[in-house]
DNA sequence: CGGAACCAGTTTTTT
DNA sequence: ACTGGTTCCG
């Protein structure tokens, strides 16, 4: 079995002669601007690159690889390149090739921090107690197992949640703290018994071979901290180092890379004091503030020619930033002609706030709003809290206009996904006691809280796996009934799954190694018996190949027989609920993902570091995502929704982080202004609907924080005595824009904006019923609605659809949104 | 054991 | 408002 590493992945090191290093041509270097040349040409020595929004910083560092290989500087696996995101890591690389004209072979230390780690981990696992094929457990996997504990110590769940405690120690996991190190101050955390239960449940890990994301860093520190030899290693091996988002550093990953880079400080860091926005997650913003402390001597560039935004956008953000202390400071400055101002616009509350930018999108992409046509692709909202997205996407799903959520629940975090791959992990390692617990009743199976304790009894009693286990309960008959039953079946299934399982990988062994030898020449050649011969082994070559390519998708068959087999699938099908028909779909993405691999370890292996769900971005669409997921994006047009105070700055970080938190919130700003390159829009409701209840809202302090010259402030049709609903190709409603941010009435008026009915009555929208289009739909048709779930059809209006839905309510939907019932719940498997 | 009723927590997120 | 979890009852 593959365990992620490679030993080619550490050559010995031989001496590079004096012909590689000779400089070969560099036309990479030429577009570059002098700064960006700059941190490109000074290899060696700590080098800090401060990157502002929009400077160049992915194409600098790029450029960097490729001219640390084209001078023969360093090799491929001679370099360290830490990224955040797997997203970010494969750009890297793509670039990185391009930029040389030639895929590179190897980079095998370009990665995220974690898969970095998990590869060195790996390979010195039996230094911190671990087997080399240790798990990686998830949230969920983490949550269920300090549950355990929790219980196990007679602790109110009730009042000390799991939760909370795994917060605490993900918390100490970032400050690179061991259990033994946590600090006394700390002592008191989770009611005095926090410290006890982080080394308990480093000792379950253990046990489990198991570990979790914190850990992946953590060890790797510990044992470069205890093992000087093998610290001594990779300095060598890694001789250089880049980082990037360095603003985004912990503790651990700082320590981690302090010791990597002490020998030779060849380390170039990348980053951007001002986006640090993820201070919240134990991100240091003093890493980077320190770096010239950390590296005496080192090289500070300022990437800082934006080659993004339009003068306003960059001036209002730069206004916004200015109001933060501590900064290391940076003027961005474009050459790019002046463009549009940056638009302000109130309304009266979140729906109406929905409904305008909507219309404004619709204009947008028409071309009507005084600028060229957009798509909607090139459009992004971008909000602070991902419950603010609601309001967007049920306005959008009413009028139709196409929309893309980028970020949300992540594909392996779902219920569905995390049931599934519990259950190839137990097929695939029968100890995996937390996957055996998580299926055991799932689908139901009549194996509830008791006949877990026997099974766990059982197994306890003889020292084995917990499906041991299951195994002796169930033949013992310590499992009552019809359960008993369920879990003999269980059991029985998984035993044929698993020699499914290594029947096909020992048969695929067997062929290649026949193939192997039918292709030695050794074997071939020198055969006096003749073409006779060479015929038949070309056959039986021929055949092998055959059937090992048809060996390739056994594993996907074997997947799919497991969740049949397991009645899994069948669960979901007879689920009734609106969410059904989507997991089913997920199942069979899951399935098709196998295909990238060649069995189900190797896709286990990789998939627990990969959270990402790649959507694809050929349709138009609008973008709605929230300010953190838009980091490092950037759209011709932004609209910046909800921004008052209490939401955006969030109330929670600044009762939680004080100033350090309305700092922090302020960069937020800063990022969501600087993804815009032609237009941002700002906007803020008077009223909002908050957990429930409605809450008077004052705009944002942020919004006073723009420089007034950079905005101009939009009135909402239907202010100042106009009823009808803004025309939507009418430049017209320019003429209503008032320049009263200028105003002493401004902040009054922002301040009563709640009181004075900041946009049209939401009774004044008009109906567009476009008679041209024909509903295939029909009164008292089952539809089924992607969001709103199943729905019976009450009425028609030309495209749209009045539907009462079964938990969603009557909402007003366009027909192509929906599909009828049968066929959105016939979703064969 | 499974469904209904009740209750609490929830805003940012990658690996 | 909504979701997920727990508890109570048949």
């Amino acid at each position: 079995m593959s365990h992620g590493f490679d030993e080619d992945d550490f050559p010995d090191r031989i001496p590079l002669s004096q012909q590689a290093m000779a400089m070969r041509a560099a036309p990479y270097l030429d577009g570059l601007n002098p700064a960006q040349r700059a941190a490109v040409e000074a290899l060696d020595g700590p080098v800090l690159m401060l990157a502002g929004a929009g400077t160049g910083k992915t194409k600098a560092l790029t450029t960097r690889i490729a001219h640390l290989l084209n001078t023969g500087t360093a090799r491929p696996n001679e370099i360290l390149a830490v990224t955040f995101t797997n997203k970010a890591a494969r750009e890297m690389k793509l670039r990185v090739a391009g930029l040389l004209g030639q895929a590179i072979e190897g980079m095998p230390w370009l990665g995220t921090f974690h898969s970095v780690c998990v590869k060195l981990l790996r390979r010195h696992a039996e230094l911190v107690g671990l087997k080399t094929n240790f798990t990686i457990l998830d949230t969920d996997d983490q949550i269920r197992l300090l549950k355990q504990l929790i219980q196990a110590e007679g602790i109110d769940e009730k009042r000390w949640p799991a939760r909370q405690l795994s917060h605490l120690i993900d918390g100490w996991k970032n400050r690179a703290l061991t259990p033994d190190k946590v600090p006394v101050a700390d002592a008191g955390a989770f009611n005095h018994r926090g410290v006890e239960l982080y080394a308990a449940y480093q000792e379950r890990l253990k046990t489990l071979n198991a570990v979790d994301f914190g850990d992946l860093l953590l060890h790797v520190v510990v044992i470069f901290q205890t093992h000087d030899d093998v610290l001594a290693q990779y300095q060598r091996w890694f001789r250089y180092i880049l980082v990037d988002e360095y603003q985004d550093t912990n503790v651990a990953q700082y320590m981690w890379l302090r010791l990597l880079a002490g020998g030779h400080k060849n380390i170039c860091c990348v980053g951007d004091d001002d986006q640090s926005i993820y201070g919240w997650r134990g991100a240091e913003v003093g890493n980077i503030l320190r770096f010239e402390k950390d590296f005496p001597g080192a090289k500070v560039v300022r990437l800082e020619q934006n080659y993004r935004s339009t003068p306003h956008i960059l001036a209002a953000a730069s206004g916004v930033i200015a109001e933060n202390a501590g900064r290391l400071g940076k003027e961005l400055f474009t050459d790019r002609a002046d463009g549009e101002k940056v638009r302000l616009i109130g309304h009266w509350d979140g729906e109406e706030e929905a409904r305008w930018i909507g219309e404004e999108i619709e204009a947008m992409q028409a071309g009507t709003r005084g600028m060229r046509a957009f798509r909607l692709t090139e459009i992004a909202i971008l909000v602070r809290a991902s419950h603010q997205m609601r309001a967007f996407e049920d306005r959008f799903l009413t009028i139709g206009l196409p929309y893309r959520v980028i970020g949300g629940p992540r594909f392996y975090e779902r219920r569905e996904i995390r049931d599934a791959m519990a259950y190839f992990r137990l097929a695939v390692s029968q100890d995996d006691d937390l996957a055996f617990e998580r299926i055991v009743n799932v689908p139901k199976r009549g194996l509830g809280e008791k006949a877990v304790q026997n099974i766990h009894l059982a197994a306890r009693e003889s020292g084995v796996s917990m499906l041991e286990g299951a195994r002796i309960a169930s033949g013992e008959g310590r499992v009552a009934g019809k359960g008993g039953k369920a879990l003999g079946a269980l059991v029985a299934h998984m035993d044929g799954w698993r020699a499914a399982l290594h029947e096909a990988e020992a048969r695929k062994e067997e062929l290649r190694g026949l193939i192997g030898a039918l292709n030695d020449p050794d074997v071939i050649e020198g055969n006096e018996a003749g073409a006779d011969l060479a015929q038949s082994r070309q056959k039986t070559l021929e055949a092998a190949q055959k059937e090992l390519t048809a060996l390739g998708r056994a594993h996907l068959d074997l997947a799919e027989r497991i969740l049949e087999e397991s009645g899994y699938v069948e669960m979901w099908q007879n689920d009734k609920t609106p969410e059904a028909p989507g997991r089913l779909e997920n199942l069979k993405e899951l399935i098709k993902a196998l295909e990238n691999f060649d069995n189900i370890q190797g896709f286990l292996e990789h998939v627990s570091l990969i959270m990402d769900n790649e959507s694809d971005d050929s349709e138009d669409k609008v973008s709605i995502m929230t300010l953190h997921a838009a980091k490092g994006l950037e759209f011709p047009g932004v609209f910046l929704p909800g921004w008052e105070d209490g939401l955006f700055p969030s109330q929670r970080s600044m009762d939680e982080s004080g100033l350090k938190g309305l700092e922090e919130e302020r960069r937020l700003a800063y990022v969501g202004l600087t993804r815009a390159e032609e237009i941002a829009i700002v906007s803020f409701a008077g009223n909002r609907l908050v957990f429930g209840q409605w809450q008077s809202q004052m705009p944002s302090r942020f919004i006073d924080e723009i420089p007034p010259e950079t905005v101009e402030v939009l009135t909402a049709p239907g202010l100042y005595g106009a009823t009808q609903a803004a025309p939507k190709s009418d430049l017209g409603d320019r003429a209503s824009r008032a320049d009263v941010y200028n105003s002493p009435g401004w902040k009054r008026l922002q301040a009563r904006s709640d009181q004075r009915g900041m946009s049209q009555p939401r009774e004044a929208k008009t109906m567009v019923i476009d008679a041209d289009a024909v509903s295939s739909y029909v009164e008292g048709d089952r539809v089924f609605h992607q969001k709103f779930g199943y729905g019976l059809v009450t009425g028609i209006e030309g495209d749209k659809l009045e539907i009462a839905f079964d938990k969603a309510g009557l909402k007003k939907v366009v027909a192509s949104f929906v599909t009828a019932a049968e066929a959105a719940g016939d979703v064969p498997f």
